[in-house]
DNA sequence: GTCAATTCACATGAAAGAGACCACGGTCTAGTG
DNA sequence: CTAGACCGTGGTCTCTTTCATGTGAATTGACGA
């Protein structure tokens, strides 16, 4: 019986009228034919990548602006269109885009060479080279033949911050053991101070010109949200006042128009989900939970062993304890809680460590405090909603097996 | 009451180790003609 | 004779540990008013 119910089921949600025409056009991943109000970045990015097309280096280029600026779409858009004028006049261009934030990816300079190098068409394992064969391979896969090379080095920081500026200084030597090709780098940042932090000799061949671009203001969101939800959602679907709401979180939230496609997409969906033909405000609500809650869930279900003793240490002993919690009886309880699970406990230096990457990734709030002569420590407090916090207990809970 | 020195409880840094993966070259083994 | 199995070496990467150094304000204690 179970089965017809569940072909039913299947039978009517093909029959159901969807109110987005194509998903799509909300994702990260699209990039669309015409890029609102950031003309004159790209503008500026032309001019500087335009000697490309008469064979010769431009400058290197790097580019700042917080998270769901237009940065990567701007560069991106650029690039292809450089790269068909140049596929039409038989020029060889070469675009190589990288997203350095990905894990396993480029995250290290090994691999961030393997991959530029694979892009090449050679075959690199993903260890057990020593990291100048790599170079070697990929200086050899450049300079076959003659070309320009433009390298797009997306979240740059994020590289430089786990693997040393010495990258970069290599990358800057690039184009002195190449013969016949050149390359140019494009750098993308999200972090404003990033190039403050760098080696100078670096700074200055690296970031020969520069770009910054400046956060969407609420209007401007609202008319990139307009646009695409044109592209994606079934026409008059969408409630009086969701789009302008949308832009004003999102314009609350240092303008990330990335953020506010999100957010309309979640809210299509929950409101698809309900069977709602249109969709509204609460479903606006809705979505912010959702994707707040989703995020947490992911992390807390997707982290190493450890992180999750030490986040279930911290859970109970805010139950026992109000006030802020610190380093030390957190400590305490998380080394119970290992022999209860039977993990070996880290060294408090190492979970000093956990605690401060769990503050980065927003699950606590940890601030570091000298309580005077009683000591420094962090002050600690959990940043999961309540509503979430049942939930990822009940997921410690299994995941870890407690009693 | 004021001021500098002290002290606590970690924070923060640097370096190095352990263990997992992997490529490569050399050696051994079994199967084939 | 040769393909494949099986080492040993040398490399990267991640997670940890060890050792060292840093730090900010409550506390303390000396000092002077």
């Amino acid at each position: 019986m179970v089965k017809d119910q569940l072909g039913e089921f299947f039978e009517d949600f093909l029959k159901k009228e969807s109110i987005f025409t194509n998903k799509n056009f909300l994702g990260t991943s699209y990039t669309p034919d015409t890029i609102l109000h950031r003309e004159d970045q790209i503008k500026l990015i032309a001019d500087i990548l335009a000697p490309l097309l008469k064979m010769e280096k431009p400058s290197n280029l790097f580019v700042y602006g917080k998270t769901g600026t237009g940065k990567t779409v701007s560069v991106k858009y650029t690039t292809d269109q450089i790269e068909k004028v140049a596929a039409k006049h038989n020029k060889p261009i070469k675009v190589c885009y990288l997203n350095c934030k990905l894990k396993k990816i480029a995250d290290t300079e090994y691999r961030l060479i393997a991959h530029i190098a694979r892009m090449f068409g050679k075959a690199i394992p993903p260890t057990g080279l020593p990291t100048d064969e790599v170079y070697n391979i990929f200086y050899k896969a450049v300079d076959s033949e003659k070309q320009l090379v433009v390298l797009v080095l997306d979240e740059i920081d994020q590289l430089i911050k786990k693997a040393g500026d010495e990258i970069l200084y290599n990358l800057t030597r690039i184009n002195e053991q190449l013969s016949l090709s050149q390359v140019c780098v494009i750098g993308i940042s999200n972090d404003l101070m990033f190039i403050d932090n760098i080696d100078p000799r670096v700074k200055s061949s690296l970031s020969e010109e520069d770009l910054v671009f400046p956060p969407y203001n609420a209007i401007q969101i609202q008319e990139i949200l307009h646009e695409r939800a044109k592209l994606s959602f079934r026409p008059g679907s969408i409630g009086a006042g969701v789009i302008e709401k949308t832009a004003a979180f999102a314009a609350r939230e240092h303008g990330d128009a990335r953020r506010a496609l999100d957010l309309l997409r979640v809210a299509g969906e929950l409101a698809d989900r309900e069977d709602s033909s249109k969709v509204e405000i609460k479903h606006l609500d809705d979505a912010e939970g959702k994707i707040e809650r989703d995020r947490v869930i992911d992390i807390v279900s997707t982290y190493p062993k450890q992180f999750q003793v030490v986040l279930y240490a911290i859970m109970v002993l805010r139950k026992t304890q109000k006030g802020a919690l610190f380093t030390g009886e957190i400590y305490e309880i998380y080394k119970d809680f290992c022999k209860n699970v039977g993990v070996s406990p880290l060294t408090q230096r190492r979970v000093s460590d956990i605690l401060g990457e769990l503050d980065m990734l927003g699950l606590i709030n940890a601030k570091v405090i000298s309580k005077g002569r009683y000591g420094r420590t962090r002050e600690i407090s959990l940043a999961i909603p309540q509503n979430t916090i049942p939930k990822v207990e009940e997921i410690l809970v299994t995941t870890l097996h407690i009693r």
